[in-house]
Order: C-alpha cells, then sequence, then structure tokens
DNA sequence: ATCGAATATTTACGCGCGTCAAAATTATAT
DNA sequence: ATATAATTTTGACGCGCGTAAATATTCGAT
C-alpha cells in the first residue's frame, strides 16, 4: 500500500480510507486512486484490514454439512446476498462433526467476523463451546435452533410443513404413517414428529409412527435400508406415507422402485408418499415428490437482513429474535 | 501471545516456535507450555500468523459449483485430508460466475496459502488471469483442465469412463446414442463427446450425437427439458442413450417417467440409459443409474498429495504433471 | 482576494504475530 | 568439573494495514 501510495501521488491514509469508503475521499481524489488502481492494479490485503478495524467486512457462514445439496444451496444463496452487501463470506462445514464445529468456532475467531450465520449441528453440538461463542460474537442461528444461543434465530415453522402435508395426505386419500429416523440428529425432525401427532390428534386420526435405524449423513441410504426392512416384512400400517424428509423420501422411492412397488395417486399405485424439505432433486425424483417447501430465500434473506441488522446496531438486539417461515405445499406426482 | 508468555513463564518467541511446530521445543518446555495452555485456553490468530510466514499452513480450495453434490463430496473429501495433514483448508464456490472465479483468487492471493486446489469452470474461465495466479501461487488444477496452467493437473481420464460404457452397452443390446449439452461449459464434456466418437469409429457403429439446449448450472433440468422434447417428438435414434453426466440422466429419467416410459434392461423396457460421473445420487435414481464412476478418494488424495510434494518443493515441480485416473463401471439397473 | 470549512498529509502508534541475531541459560559428554 | 552443543531469552524489526492528532492544503462562497 505504500507503494501504492507513493506511486499514485497519494497518501497512504488516504488510500486506507478510500478503501474503506470510497465516497469518503472528495471526488478528484477518488478518480486519481481509482486511475491509478487500474494502472498499477493494487488490491488490499483483506485479512490484514482486518487486523485493526474497529469493524470488518468479513461474514462467517457455518453449515452442518455441504454435501448436502439442501445447506448447498441455502449457503450459496445466502453467500450471494452477502457478496452483493459488500462483505466477504467465509463457508465453513463442520461435517457432521462435533470438532470440526468447535474448531470452525475457533478459526472464526480469528478472521474477527463482523457476524456470524450459524446452522448448528444440533444435537451433536457442544452447546456451551457454541454459547460462549456467541457471547463474544454477533451471531445468528438458523435452520436449527438453539434456544436462547445467539442474538436471533432464523428458521422454518415444523408445524407448518407437518400440518399442510398431513391435511393434504388425510384430505385426499387415507391418513399417513410418519416415516423418519429413530435418533434423528436434527432438532427439526423432533418438531416435525410432535407436529405429526399433534395433527393427528386434531383431526381425530390413529397416528402410526415407523422408526427405522441408522446414523450419519447418509440419509438416503439409510432411507432405502429402512423402507426395504419395512416393506419385505409388510411392517407399513397404511397405504401413505409421510417422511420427515426429502432425503430419506428419496431413500424410500429407490426401495419402493427396487421391489416393483409403485408409488404415486393413480390406480395402479399402492404407496402414496410425501414429504417435507423440497429438495433441489425432489422435482426430479420417480416420481417426483410431494412435499412441503421451504422459503429458502426467505429463510437466506431474513437470515442476512436480521444478521446486518445486529451488525448495525453494535452487535446486540433489545431482545433475541425468533422467526420462523411457513411451508408452501408442493404437489407432485407421489401423493 | 506476549499475555499467555507472561503468564506461563516462557518468552514469546518460544512460545511462537511451539505453534509453529511443537517439536522444535524441548520437551519440558513443551510440557510447560501445554499445561499452561490448559488453564489459560489461548489460541493464535491465524491470520495473523500468516502475516509473516514464510510458508503458512493455508491451503485453498475452488470448485466452481458448490450445490452440484459432485463437487460438494470431493470438496469434503479434500478438505478432511487436508485437516488431518495438519493444514487449514478454505472452501470457496465459484457460483458459475467468471467474476466470482476472479474475485476468489484475489482473495486467495491475501491469504497467502501455501498451496491452492482449483478445479476452474472451464469456458467461463479467465484463462489468463488464472495462469498469472498460478504464477505467484503454488496451485494443483483438478478436475478440469488448462493446458499447461498450475503446477500439475488431476482428473479422470474421460477416454476411460466412455470407453467402458459404450462397450458394454453395445455388447449387451443396441449401441448407444450420446445425449448431451450443445455447448458444454466444461472441457470434460467435449472429451467424452470426442471418446464416444472415438470408440464407436473402432467398433466400427454408427455414432449419434442428441444436442439439447440450455444454459448454467441446473444440469437435471436442461436434461429433463431436452429428453421431453426429443422423446415427444420421437427423434431418439435407438433405444439406448448414453449421457455425457449423471445430471442429465436424472433428468433424463425424470422426463421419461412423466411420460410413462419404462428404463431398463427388463423386457418391459423401451430405453436403456447410461451415464459417467457416479453421482452421490445415481444409485437412488429409479431405476438406479449403470454409470461409469469417478474414484473420488484417488482423485481427492493425489491432488492433495501433489500439492503436498509442490509445496515441500518450494513451490515448483521439476515438469507440470498429469495425471488421470480411470474410470469404473458400476452396473445397476437402468442399462 | 479572503476566510472558514472540508479534505489531505504527516507522523506516529498499534494489531498479533514471525523471525533474526546476540546473549544467557541449560543439557550432554568427557 | 569443564567444554561443547543445544536451547531459550532478550531485544528489535517487519508484515500490511487501521487509526488518530496535528498540520497543511484545497475548496466554495463571499
Amino acid at each position: 500500500m505504500d507503494e501504492f501510495a507513493s506511486l499514485s501521488g497519494i497518501s497512504r491514509p488516504t488510500i486506507s480510507k478510500y478503501f474503506n469508503d470510497p465516497n469518503s475521499v472528495r471526488p478528484s481524489t477518488r478518480d486519481r486512486i481509482e486511475s491509478a488502481l487500474k494502472e498499477y492494479d493494487y488490491r488490499p490485503n483483506i485479512y490484514a484490514m482486518n487486523q485493526n478495524r474497529r469493524l470488518t467486512k468479513n461474514i462467517g457462514i457455518v453449515v452442518p454439512y455441504l454435501a448436502d445439496p439442501f445447506f448447498a444451496e441455502i449457503a450459496r444463496v445466502i453467500e450471494r446476498r452477502c457478496i452483493d452487501a459488500g462483505f466477504t463470506p467465509t463457508l465453513f462445514s463442520s461435517h457432521g462433526e462435533q470438532g470440526q464445529e468447535i474448531a470452525i468456532l475457533d478459526t472464526l475467531r480469528s478472521l474477527k467476523p463482523a457476524g456470524v450465520l450459524l446452522a448448528p449441528l444440533g444435537r451433536a453440538s457442544d452447546k456451551a463451546h457454541i454459547e460462549a461463542f456467541c457471547r463474544d460474537v454477533p451471531t445468528i442461528l438458523f435452520d436449527s435452533n438453539i434456544e436462547g444461543v445467539g442474538a436471533a434465530f432464523v428458521g422454518s415453522d415444523n408445524f407448518s410443513f407437518v400440518s399442510q402435508t398431513v391435511e393434504y395426505l388425510s384430505r385426499t386419500g387415507s391418513a399417513p404413517c410418519f416415516f423418519e429416523m429413530r435418533d434423528p440428529a436434527n432438532p427439526n425432525a423432533n418438531k416435525r414428529r410432535h407436529a405429526y401427532l399433534q395433527m393427528m390428534e386434531r383431526l381425530e386420526l390413529e397416528p402410526h409412527l415407523v422408526k427405522i435405524d441408522g446414523a450419519g449423513w447418509g440419509f438416503e441410504e439409510i432411507g432405502r435400508a429402512g423402507a426395504l426392512a419395512v416393506l419385505k416384512q409388510d411392517l407399513l400400517p397404511t397405504d401413505t406415507v409421510l417422511c420427515s424428509n426429502d432425503r430419506l423420501a428419496i431413500g424410500f422411492l429407490s426401495a419402493c422402485h427396487e421391489l416393483g412397488i409403485r408409488v404415486g395417486r393413480g390406480q395402479d399405485c399402492t404407496i402414496r408418499l410425501a414429504s417435507h424439505d423440497d429438495h433441489p432433486y425432489s422435482r426430479f425424483t420417480c416420481p417426483s415428490l410431494t412435499t412441503a417447501a421451504h422459503d429458502y430465500q426467505a429463510v437466506a434473506d431474513h437470515s442476512v437482513e436480521t444478521l446486518f441488522r445486529l451488525i448495525e446496531a453494535g452487535g446486540r438486539l433489545e431482545k433475541r429474535e425468533e422467526t420462523q417461515f411457513a411451508a408452501r405445499l408442493i404437489m407432485r406426482a407421489s401423493a
């Protein structure tokens, strides 16, 4: 920067001020800087900039598992919004491991981010560690809530998801059973089960939980193996299945196809299958998945906007905010 | 660090040396440092460390589109290998945009990484910019090659992919036509087309290219729309289709299901469909996809190992290396 | 031309650490 | 115990930039 300053004939503090905010210098000097910039193509080192700034332009984004297209997609949208707002987002994936999540939070302290958007692992999270982090760094939780932690939570209203699918399925055919993992890692899964039970009670229908075994993030394989076991032993209590999430449903569909069971609402079909999330691939499954869709854009937008508000407010919000977006039922071929 | 040094009763340079390499200090002082570490839980700021190091422990990983599960998966494996080797990987997605790719490379200069693993966008890349970057930063290209750029390239042998699928399909039924995008963004797609034409010539079979329109990274939708158009107009030259990649094939399957066309090798099936990549979801499609699989682990391992070698060699290799891994044919239900 | 306000420059220090040379200390071998 | 080698400490400077105060310059309006 020193070198560029002398080359452009402008003092270094003014150059520094320019990069902090181009409008903070006189138009004539801005022009001089920008023409020199074209000639010598210098750019400041962001990490050195952050060393001393009161408020950096960095934003940390943490998701539990980036190889899950759901998180990949929401991370993509969030990243773009941050870039458009002039921030430098850095994306991290916890890879489903508590150790990674902790390591990422430690790395983020070094980054001195203006704010962090964190989707915790859920049950596997070290809650005390996350809480300590949130005390030091302005953080918005998204997707998966931890009560009282972080300045705000932005997610989906699980009851809205399940109530719509249950209502639709039971109105158009037999009532659904609920297909889920026995020990879900994500708190949303538990909320969905409760919503299912509540809805079935409200509709005066008998609930059936079908719990399958499996651990880790390979939900399609878990769903497939679980469905194979259930279907082969003819343990399905109804001909209508509501999966906790789309990835399990993708596995379920795969099992059905393997067993020659037709899924859908046609008269040649024996099972109806619906699910939740509107996974990016759910429109391309065979048959395409009837599902309750996240409002990806709304969750991403509101997370980012809340974070910006938090940053501008100096890292504290008057009180912790919780926002949950409703689902949109998407009727496709599977139910 | 100053504070921690006085608290632990050890000089700051020694502490610094310890974090650079714990084995470079005497065991007795290492013990003293580590016990102090437990008591005061201090950790150095990586970004400040990098400011002055000859060689940082940072590694940059750049992929063209992280919402594509193929890249998400390979990035995940690479990240893990870097972490296990004691490096701090930072993952970036170009989001399919040239501007992003350029911005990422500029950011990476600030990060002062010991090395970079870069999967370029392909046709959309600013090759001159990438070349300039590679001259300054030790970089390994992977997945998508740019002739002469970077210290090495690690990817897949596209001929091996296509030759196996073509050979298998034409041996077990009618010869395949080749289903692809008209203007593929990725150079691998062009290599696969050439390999298809070459194989068909070698087998003395008539080649058929089915080119479909579409732009961007929504390959499933492009494949689906293209397949619908081709199938509705009955333009398919053969009953065996070889897709350039799995994501197009997923869209193709979706179109077939929509039109009531059965895909597979059973007698009730009218189309056989095969593809390339072994996309993480290709085993869960209906029917499951017969495909030529990348050796993900080998590509990831060899990329990382080559990068480590490059770093240890001081950023220069004797000559540019090109490694391409063969495919493994995975026979599933679709062909 | 004159003057106050706005902006730029100069100078200096700080961030959190790496690194180097010289001096002081400790460990190992004889 | 003595000499030598290995390690640590001291002191100092540098990385690439932010920031602050005092001073100098430029601008716009009169």
